[in-house]
DNA sequence: ATGTCAAATGGTATTTGA
């Protein structure tokens, strides 16, 4: 088995979480639960589904957190969780995406994202193409951004390759797996991106999402579509990565698991 | 078409999205 349970540890590490929590409303608990027992210092949280108005600024607060959130109410919707603050915060790529999916922010020496990419629904849905298409205004806003730190987790809701999958055969003419989705991320991770979690374990499923029908969590059916990506010079920096089962295990738990990386700390 | 979950609604069941 490859579980990696998380370290304790007193060095200055940056701890650094993309969840999607599959409902904020409903999973508010189990998100403060995380915060106050694991107490990540940069929280990327993907389907809100919340209103501007809903989310829970005051109490993230409370518990130590300072947020932003970029919502549009019932579907979708993305945020930032910082303990150690954050500036210059960004919503949407600036044009006239109507789909509240990319929040960024400066986070100390990184410019971090949260990212939502389009699920496409099916290959022949006006949705697929939007998704390959937002995939490629995300590949165009890293370019702008080169050469500085990034950091850019979320759910990109594509299985890189087979190994992200656990029955490749089922998902044949589906989303999540086909070639153009794929070339899609490639040409993301082509700008100068590392997947953090494949290349520190390269031969694990590391799997993120399972579906809340015929147990697939308990059988182990699931694909690997959350990521860490990191510019290739801050990749160095990484000290682990794993998925937090936890997370998916328990009282209502979202259909995602939790992806963590800790970082050394520039000193 | 799914051993499910979540949101929204002329709602107490159905539709939509994932």
């Amino acid at each position: 088995m490859t579980e990696l349970a998380p370290t304790e540890t007193t060095s200055p590490l940056t701890t650094v979480v993309t969840w999607n929590v599959n409902s904020l409303g409903a999973r508010f608990e189990r998100v403060v639960e995380y915060l106050t027992t694991r107490q990540p210092d940069v929280v990327l949280i993907q389907e809100t589904k919340q209103s501007e108005e809903k989310f829970l600024t005051r109490e993230f607060a409370e518990l130590g957190y300072e947020s932003a959130h970029y919502g549009q109410g019932q579907w979708n919707g993305v945020a930032i969780l910082s303990r150690d603050g954050m500036s210059d915060v960004q919503r949407g790529f600036g044009d006239d995406d109507p789909e509240a999916r990319v929040i960024s922010a400066r986070v100390g020496e990184w410019r971090v994202y949260s990212c939502y990419v389009p699920n496409g629904r099916a290959l022949d849905n006006p949705h697929y193409a939007y998704k390959l298409a937002w995939l490629e205004k995300l590949r165009e806003e890293v370019v702008r951004r080169r050469g500085e730190r990034l950091l850019l987790g979320g759910d990109f809701n594509v299985a890189r390759s087979d190994l992200d999958c656990w029955d490749p055969g089922q998902w044949e003419g589906s989303t999540h797996v086909s070639g153009p989705e794929r070339a899609a991320l490639e040409g993301l991770l082509g700008a100068g991106l590392v997947d953090l979690a494949r290349e520190r374990h390269p031969d694990d499923p590391l799997y993120t999402w399972w579906d809340y029908r015929q147990g697939s969590f308990r059988r182990g059916w699931g694909l690997r579509i959350d990521y860490l990506f990191v510019d290739s010079a801050s990749a160095t920096s990484l000290s682990e990565i794993f998925v937090d089962r936890e997370t998916r295990k328990g009282e209502r738990p979202s259909d995602h698991a939790a992806l963590v990386a800790r970082f050394f700390t520039a000193s």
